[in-house]
DNA sequence: CGAGTATGTCTTGTATATCGGACAACACTC
DNA sequence: GAGTGTTGTCCGATATACAAGACATACTCG
C-alpha cells in the first residue's frame, strides 16, 4: 500500500537526471552510515536498475564511491575525503572545533560534540567518545533533527518565529520516542535561546542523557556551529555547574565575534 | 598552439554528461585549491557555459558546493565534507594517523604528514606545519606526483616494475624544477624500497628540503599510506638520526600487520 | 526437482539534458 | 561614444543518457 502511494505521488515524471540521482545516492548512503549493497539502491531510490548500476560504475572508476567487502557493497570513496578536506581548510571553525572537542573530552571524560546547521539539520562534524561505560553513539557526518537537541536550539535562535517554522519540517518535531514536540514549543526554545552562552536539554533523544550546548559565533555575531557535552542523568549539580563553564570557555575560546 | 592540439585531439565527442563534467568541475576545484569563479570554468573544462552555470546552480542547491565571496566564486560545500567524514570513519589509518601527525610535529618541531595513494598521485591527507619561520607548504588534500617524494616510493614498493610503469604517467616525472627523472631510475628507488621502514629523498622537490617518510603497513602487509617529515637540508647528522627513530616507530605504531 | 526471487549485464528506443547561440548588462580602452 | 571583451540568462534543437525489459546466473524453499 505505502507503495501504491508512493507510485502515485510521482508519477508524472518518468526520466531524471543522472546528476539528480547521484545526488539522491549520496544522501542515502549518508543516512544509512554504513556501506550498502548496490542492489538495495534502486529499490530505496525508486530509480530503474540500469542507471543505479551505470552510475555507480562510473562513481566507483573515479573514486567518488568505492566497493567494499565480498559482496557488492557501496561506500563513500577516498576522492570524496579529499574534497572534503577543502572544505575544511576554508573554516577553521571546524578545524579549531575538532581540536577543542578532543581536549574538551580528555579533560572531562564526558562524551563531545561539535555540531553544524546544514539545511533544516544538525550535522555532527566530529566527535569524541567520553570515558564512561554507556556509550551515547551519535555517530560524525550524521544528521539529525534540529528539535532534539540543546544545539538545534542555538543554531536557529538568531531567527524569526516565522524563518523557524518554515525552515523545520514537522516530521523533525517527532522524537526518538514518538512523542510530538508542539512546533510552537520548540519556536519558544529557540528564541529563548537567543543570545545564551550555554542551553542544556534533558529526555529529549532519550530518557537518560542530557544535552549540554555552547555557541560559537561567527563574525557576523550569529551562531555558527555549537560545542556539546552528551551526559548522563545522574550527574552532581556541582559536577553540572563545573561542566557548563568548561563548556562555555570553549564555546568562547571558539568564537570569532570579539 | 596548444589549444589547438588539445581542440582536435578531442573534436570527436560533442556532448557530454552531466556527471562527467561534474567531475571534472570538482577536480579542478580540488586543483586549484582555493574558491574558483564560475566563469572561469567553462574555459577551464572545456564546456559549454549554459552547462557549467545550470550545473553550478544545482550543485550548490544541494549543498556540495558553496558560492563564497563577492564576485561568483565556487568552493566545496559543507555536504561533500560531511560526506567525507563517512570515508574516514570506515578508516582508521585516517584517523589515528591525523592524530599521530600532529603529534609527532608537536614532538619534533619538524613540518609533518600523512599520505595516502590516490590512483597515479600521492594524496596529503593530513598536515601539520613545523615551528620552523620558514614554512614548506603542501597543502591538505592536494595530490602531488610520485616521483616527487619518499613516500611515493613506499607506496609503489609491492608492485612489479610493468606495473609502475604503468601506473606512473610522464608528466609527472618532471620534477618542479623542470629536472626530468628517468622511469628506470624511479622504478629501482621503488623496488630498492620495499620492505623499508623509512626511506629519504632530497632535493626533489625543491633544493632546501629533504623529505623523510615511513610507511604503514595495512593488514595485507602492503604500504596503505605513509606518514613523512619535510626537513631542511641543513640539520645535523644526529638530528637526523633521532628523527628517523622517531619517524619509524610512528610508521609501525599506525600499522596494522602483526 | 521446478517455481520463485534476487542479482548483475546488455541492448534498444525515446524523453530530455546538453549544447550552441542570441541577448542584455556591464566594464573596460582608445 | 564607439568598439571590444566578459559575465550571466534564456531558449529551441537534437544527440544521447536514461529507462525498460530481455537475458543469464545464482540462490532459496517446498
Amino acid at each position: 500500500m505505502t507503495e501504491l502511494v508512493m507510485m502515485q505521488s510521482k508519477a508524472e515524471v518518468s526520466r531524471e537526471r543522472g546528476i539528480d540521482r547521484v545526488l539522491k545516492l549520496m544522501a542515502y548512503l549518508n543516512e544509512s552510515g554504513r556501506p550498502v549493497r548496490v542492489a538495495e539502491l534502486p529499490k530505496a531510490l525508486g530509480a530503474p536498475r540500469s542507471t543505479i548500476y551505470e552510475l555507480v560504475r562510473v562513481l566507483t572508476e573515479s573514486g567518488i564511491l568505492e566497493l567494499s567487502g565480498d559482496d557488492n557493497k557501496v561506500s563513500f570513496g577516498k576522492l570524496i575525503y579529499l574534497y572534503g578536506i577543502n572544505y575544511m581548510r576554508e573554516n577553521d571553525v571546524i578545524r579549531r572545533g575538532s581540536a577543542e572537542v578532543d581536549a574538551l573530552s580528555r579533560l572531562t571524560g564526558e562524551t563531545s560534540e561539535l555540531c553544524v546547521l546544514n539545511r533544516n539539520r544538525q550535522a555532527i562534524v566530529h566527535t569524541h567518545p567520553g570515558s564512561r561505560p554507556m556509550r551515547i553513539s551519535s555517530q560524525a557526518g550524521g544528521q539529525i533533527p534540529l528539535p532534539w537537541t540543546a544545539s538545534g536550539r542555538l543554531m536557529l535562535a538568531h531567527m524569526t518565529p516565522i524563518e523557524i517554522e518554515a525552515l523545520v519540517s514537522p516530521e523533525d518535531l517527532t522524537l526518538p520516542d514518538k512523542r510530538v514536540m508542539p512546533m510552537a514549543d520548540f519556536v519558544a526554545d529557540c528564541i529563548g535561546a537567543r543570545g545564551s552562552t550555554i542551553l542544556a536539554t534533558s529526555g529529549l533523544i532519550n530518557s537518560f542523557t542530557q544535552c549540554l550546548a555552547s555557541p560559537i559565533f561567527g563574525v557576523d555575531g550569529r551562531v555558527q556551529a555549537t560545542i556539546c557535552l552528551v551526559l548522563p542523568m545522574d550527574i552532581t549539580n556541582e559536577q553540572r555547574a563545573e561542566l557548563q563553564q568548561t563548556l562555555i570557555a570553549s564555546g568562547r575560546k571558539l568564537s570569532m565575534d570579539v
